[in-house]
RNA sequence: GCGAGGGUGGCUGAGCUAGGCCAAAGGCGGCGGGCUUAAGACCCGCUCCCGUAGGGGUCCCUGGGUUCGAAUCCCAGCCCUCGCACCA
């Protein structure tokens, strides 16, 4: 008994061959990438946080990297594919709690269950090299990286305002913040704000270079450098002080400086420190204060604020202007403090016009702008666009652009860039994530662990209300590495996107156990030629990343490397009927008893088939039918010629034909391989297939075409449906496994494309005549190419300027057709574009090579007259491009 | 409000960053035909309107414009999706 390989009915049974080529992937070690290689092609898929289970859009991720890195690994490329687990996290201990298990038994449950799947999908991971962030061998390195940043004033304790989710019970970083109604991103739950002293990595001193760097990574999508560039919000402005009554000298930072002369009020957010001190002996300041602070951001009316009694003085007109206490301004932006000008800013407008403060004009439109100076009326409405200067004192006249300049140095100022970017708080009161390396001594303060006691690794889990590691008594009792005296253990532990922020380089290596990755080889392997993941990690994982990569460049790493992936491709969801996908609703196909049903390999197809990969696609049972016929057609195509039943013969044009299309197809693959085009090199490939098929159809193929056009088809197939590839190629008897085989490259065939138009077009033509002409039966079609002398007018025409025929007609060989050449050269007349087109004899050729084609399609005798041997009367309807066609009906 | 990306024939979806060969690929759906005892699978053709020889008309959100020529470039408007947003 053979194995059941192939059905009665001539298909394939993908239920028998994808293990088994699954199988001869793996012995031999085909993924597999030796730390030798050099400068491989690095294909990076985000890792997954091992929920259990694999849903599509993961499917999707590893379709591309998958898909790509088979491509150049057939190129000859050595490929860098890995795969590991963003492990910790929450809902591990979710699960703990609900259903009595270990967080770190249950992750480990699930990775193995998510490995199988993708090992059932056919991904081809080098899995010598899986990273799991949740092993102390990996989050070792973690605590070494948070000792290094130590040293080096990276990582700060601050206290501040934090984010809070009540459902999580841990602090939250900005990024981890979503939506207008500020919720955690893993839970949903509306966010609270809690004052807390928390551990920060202090990106914003990477701010600048973050931002800026944008501007040149041309191989990521502009939508996610926006989204970034919108994140990090920079701001040019200048810097300047008021003096204050209360003695101080407030800080201000503003982008219109130019607006200085209108500032008729000066305003302190409720937290500001000089508002702090004036609440302490101003009850009314005090009372707003306590008011704003216990309010949600609804509740306060948006012009509410409170006169302190105070006054500032406007260091450009010498004013005392009232200082306010307003809630408007945000202690977080800028320097907490402004100066407001109700004429030029729409919500100092708001503030003044509700307490009765003085508008003044100081800017009006300049002469080129769109609004008219006498139009505007800033007691109605303020004017917040740039202009020209007015009752600015001397400064009168000048552009604002003039005057943001030169107000820095007369009003001692100094030029200031502000970003929104905070620091990245990574404190988080839960079990499983990365303990933070510090002990806090009573005498010494926090200390960190020195490094030969790193790592320090987790107790054991407890079920207990709060962070488990506070209740694990017996860990965090410990004694200081500075005095010697008892001290306790950071009950912290780090936000999980520390872990995912170096991940890519322990791919490097993976076993280093004196270093977090291997520095030569990490710089020769870095960056990640191309990244490929959800955009939903655009402002957090992909910040972070970029900022670990230029701290470990600065802590001499990384030699010279600034930035971790050189492309990024961002995938479109998954969708089903419309929606997203989620079990929520039900709304999903799962991947494993679709591969079950289906096969991987029809899985595959279609979602790189359905669309291009930045974009949303639908998944469809027709769909995943069509992957699926497609890949029974071209098996039972091969299987049908391996097996000897095609019976084959001499060639001859057709011949060519097909050798022309089977190598422009390769071109063509190959070109939108590159572009991770792949829905469009699959339809050259279906489109060869498709030829091929009416090839053996209608002639008696040539062995060796066929053979040609099948292997072709078969390897441009094979990063994209792997194992039905091998079986092709297999019954093909090709040298080895697919995966391992050359990748066809060919050059687009000279001339191919205007030949294919002209094959198409007179196909076209004919189908035309047949239909008007309604011609029931044609017996015989004769096709004639333009005599020589109808492409040279052409030719001269084309490089005539203006006077088309005197050009025709002074050329001797034209001369001598006379009238015929001098009426044919009038067509020309204004016509500025010609179209490419063949030499007379390659025209002749190319339809030489279709005949097969058309007599096929027509059933009729074809006739096809090179220049110079047609009939006179049929020849005369030819031109260039354009051969005449005559049909002859038959009865 | 600021910013980014879109609006293509029944649906889906290319093309539009290099204007002309675009009545506009492919897939799906629909119609007709072939193969088959039959079904499935597979193969072929048609699928905006008119036309008895390859022709003509209308068309790529709407309205203007540039050009000999625009789905493709420019301007205005409408609509959709996404990101940021009391940002000084």
């Amino acid at each position: 008994m053979s194995e059941p390989e192939e059905t009665d009915d001539g298909r394939f049974d993908h239920t028998a061959i994808e293990p088994k080529w699954q199988q001869a992937w793996d012995d031999q070690e085909v993924f597999r990438i030796e730390d030798d290689a050099e400068d491989p092609e690095y294909v990076l898929a985000m890792f997954p946080y091992p929920s259990g289970e694999m849903h599509m859009g993961h499917v999707r991720n590893y379709a591309i990297t998958d898909a790509y890195a088979r491509f150049k690994r057939m190129q000859g490329e050595s490929v860098l594919h890995p795969m590991g687990w963003d492990s910790f996290g929450l809902p591990a201990e979710n699960a703990a709690n609900e259903r009595d298990v270990d967080p770190r038994g249950w992750t480990m449950d699930c990775i193995a269950n998510m490995k199988d799947q993708m090992e059932l999908m056919g991904l081809g991971f080098d899995w010598d090299r899986e990273v799991t962030t949740c092993e102390p061998e990996y989050f070792q390195w973690n605590q070494w990286f948070f000792q290094q940043f130590y040293e080096e004033d990276i990582v700060e304790r601050q206290t501040a305002e934090l984010n809070w989710c009540p459902d999580c019970e841990t602090v939250l970083a900005d990024e981890n913040v979503k939506g207008d109604n500020e919720e955690c991103w893993r839970c949903d739950t509306p966010i609270e704000r809690r004052d807390m002293d928390q551990w920060f990595f202090t990106t914003t001193d990477y701010a600048e270079e973050l931002y800026d760097s944008l501007d040149e990574m041309d191989g990521w999508p502009d939508n996610v450098r926006e989204m970034q560039r919108n994140w990090i919000g920079k701001q040019e402005g200048a810097s300047v002080s008021f003096d204050v009554t209360t003695g101080d000298s407030v800080d201000i930072f503003t982008t219109r400086l130019d607006t200085i002369y209108g500032a008729t009020f000066f305003a302190l957010s409720p937290g500001h420190e000089v508002a702090q001190q004036i609440a302490e002996t101003n009850d009314d300041v005090a009372d707003y204060i306590r008011r704003v602070e216990a309010a949600d951001d609804e509740e306060v009316d948006e012009t509410s604020g409170v006169f302190t009694g105070e006054y500032a003085r406007n260091p450009a007109t010498g004013e005392e202007i009232p200082v306010y206490v307003a809630d408007y301004v945000l202690e977080d932006i800028g320097t907490g403090a402004l100066y407001a000008v109700p004429a030029h800013d729409d919500r100092d407008h708001a503030f003044a016009r509700e307490h009765d403060i003085p508008i003044e004009q100081v800017v009006e439109p300049a002469e080129d702008a769109a609004a008219d100076p006498t139009d505007i009326d800033v007691e109605e409405q303020a004017y917040t666009e740039d202009g020209v200067l007015v009752n600015s004192g001397e400064y009168d006249g000048l552009s604002s652009e003039e005057a943001r300049e030169r107000f820095v140095e007369v009003f001692d100022g100094e030029f200031r860039t502000a970003h929104s970017l905070r620091d990245w708080c990574i404190s988080r009161q839960r079990y499983w994530g990365t303990p933070i390396p510090f002990v806090e001594c009573p005498d010494c303060g926090y200390v960190p662990v020195p490094e030969e006691n790193l790592p320090v690794e987790l107790p054991e889990f407890v079920q207990t209300t709060g962070n488990p590691l506070d209740a694990a008594e017996e860990w965090k009792q410990t004694t200081c590495p500075d005095c010697g005296g008892p001290a306790e253990r950071e009950t912290d532990t780090m936000d999980t996107f520390v872990d995912s922020s170096w991940y890519f380089l322990r791919y490097v290596s993976p076993d280093l156990d004196d270093a977090p990755f291997d520095t030569g080889q990490g710089s020769d392997w870095l960056p990640v030629d191309q990244y490929v993941g959800g955009i939903e990690h655009a402002t957090m994982h992909l910040i972070y990343s970029r900022f670990f990569t230029k701290v470990l460049d600065d802590l001499d790493m990384l030699n010279g490397l600034r930035e971790p992936f050189e492309n990024l491709l961002t995938q479109g969801m998954v969708r089903k009927e419309g929606a997203a996908m989620s079990s929520s609703s039900g709304n999903v196909v799962s991947p494993r008893p679709f591969v079950e049903n289906y096969g991987a390999d029809t899985g595959r197809l279609f979602m790189l088939d359905a669309a291009q990969p930045e974009k949303d696609f639908d998944w469809t049972a027709e769909g995943a039918q069509s992957a699926h016929d497609f890949l029974q057609n071209v098996y039972g195509l091969t299987a049908d010629f391996a097996a000897g039943d095609i019976e084959t013969g001499e060639g001859g044009t057709v011949e060519d034909y097909l050798d022309r299309k089977i190598r422009a197809t390769a071109a063509m693959a190959t070109a939108e391989f590159e572009r991770f085009r792949f829905n469009h090199a699959l339809q050259a490939v279906r489109d060869l297939v498709s030829l091929l098929r009416r090839y053996v159809d209608t002639t008696e193929p040539s062995e060796d075409i066929l053979d040609d056009g099948l292997s072709t088809v078969t390897r441009l197939l094979a990063p994209v449906a792997p194992h039905i590839a091998e079986e092709l190629w297999e019954l093909l008897g090709g040298d080895g496994l697919v995966a391992e085989a050359d990748w066809p490259d060919a050059d687009k065939p000279d001339g191919y494309g205007v030949e294919r138009r002209l094959v198409e077009n007179t196909r076209e033509d004919i189908r035309d005549i047949i239909d008007v002409a309604d011609i029931a039966d044609p017996a015989r079609i004769e096709i004639a190419v333009a005599p020589a002398w109808k492409h040279r007018v052409r030719e001269l025409a084309e490089q005539a300027d203006g006077d088309v025929v005197g050009a025709v007609m002074s050329d001797d060989d034209l001369r001598q057709h006379g009238e015929a050449a001098a009426d044919f050269a009038k067509e020309f007349i204004g016509q500025e574009h010609f179209d490419d087109q063949l030499p007379p004899a390659e025209e002749t050729a190319a339809l030489d090579r279709a005949t097969w084609l058309i007599e096929r399609e027509f059933d009729a005798d074809i006739a096809v007259y090179g220049s110079d041997d047609a009939p006179e009367e049929l020849a005369r309807k030819a031109t260039p491009g354009r051969p005449a066609i005559n049909i002859e009906e038959s009865g």
